[in-house]
DNA sequence: GTCGCGCAACTAAATTCTTCGTAGAACGTT
DNA sequence: AACGTTCTACGAAGAATTTAGTTGCGCGAC
């Protein structure tokens, strides 16, 4: 087993499609979102999802409703230290240097970024 | 087949073997610094590696000589990039912000940060 | 009531990833 | 030249991932 903390590529669109919602979702539902893939594909999905603890569901009559259990901010914070350690080799600062260094981030971004630094942590903020 | 820009698990820690050493490393140099794993794994690794166009071999005599092609800047930016589009749904700001508001980071590596925002672009440092 | 439809459960096939064993070539030593 | 060592190539088994088919149940239409 991989790390359980670690959503798939698949599992993590469903993830996308259950968050997005805001309110809890049958097979269905999610199938009308993120079309391309069978049903059956989907509810397979779905019960892993379950199964691994990122989303509970509740029975409506027949229907299964589907929502998320770890919230979209949880699970990015988990992503994102899988990434700085695997990849970064753990230093943070590397990953917003090559972030930076990159051409990804527009003027305003860059902006954004330096307004997000100065409020948190006052102190040291020089 | 899954995005072939991107590596896996084990790929990338043979190719942090490779990208740490500076130099054309063996099969043997590899299995020297990444013990735990069979001779042949690494091997089949390292040939997977070549077939992805991620390093290159040299003959010299018998053995065989592998060197990275990707460097690891250019991987770092493309792992980002995946991470930024898969998880964060394209914004690179929010995973800054998702960043700065765990509590992975020190204050000394908050402050590292604001100077390299500084540095980067003058143009609307206000 | 029974026929068909929507739905979930179960099963399974195809693909990818990870690991390693075996075969055989090349080299050095005796 | 025969032997053990070192190395690559090949292939294959096991695990994880992704996809989807089949089965069977309940519900409503007829």
């Amino acid at each position: 087993m991989p790390d359980p903390r670690l959503l798939t590529a698949a599992e993590l669109e469903l993830m996308h499609a259950l968050w997005a919602a805001g309110e809890a979702l049958t097979v269905q539902d999610v199938v009308d979102r993120l079309p391309g893939r069978a049903y059956t594909t989907i509810a397979t999905l779905l019960k892993i999802l379950e199964n691994k603890g990122f989303a509970t569901t509740q029975r409506e009559g027949r229907k299964l409703y589907y929502a998320p259990v770890v919230g979209r901010p949880e699970y990015e914070g988990t992503a994102l230290r899988d990434v700085v350690l695997r990849v970064f080799s753990g230093d943070a600062t590397a990953l917003v240097r090559r972030l930076v260094e990159g051409e990804g981030l527009t003027d305003y971004e860059l902006t954004m970024l330096r307004h997000l630094l100065r409020e948190r942590g006052g102190e040291g903020a020089e």
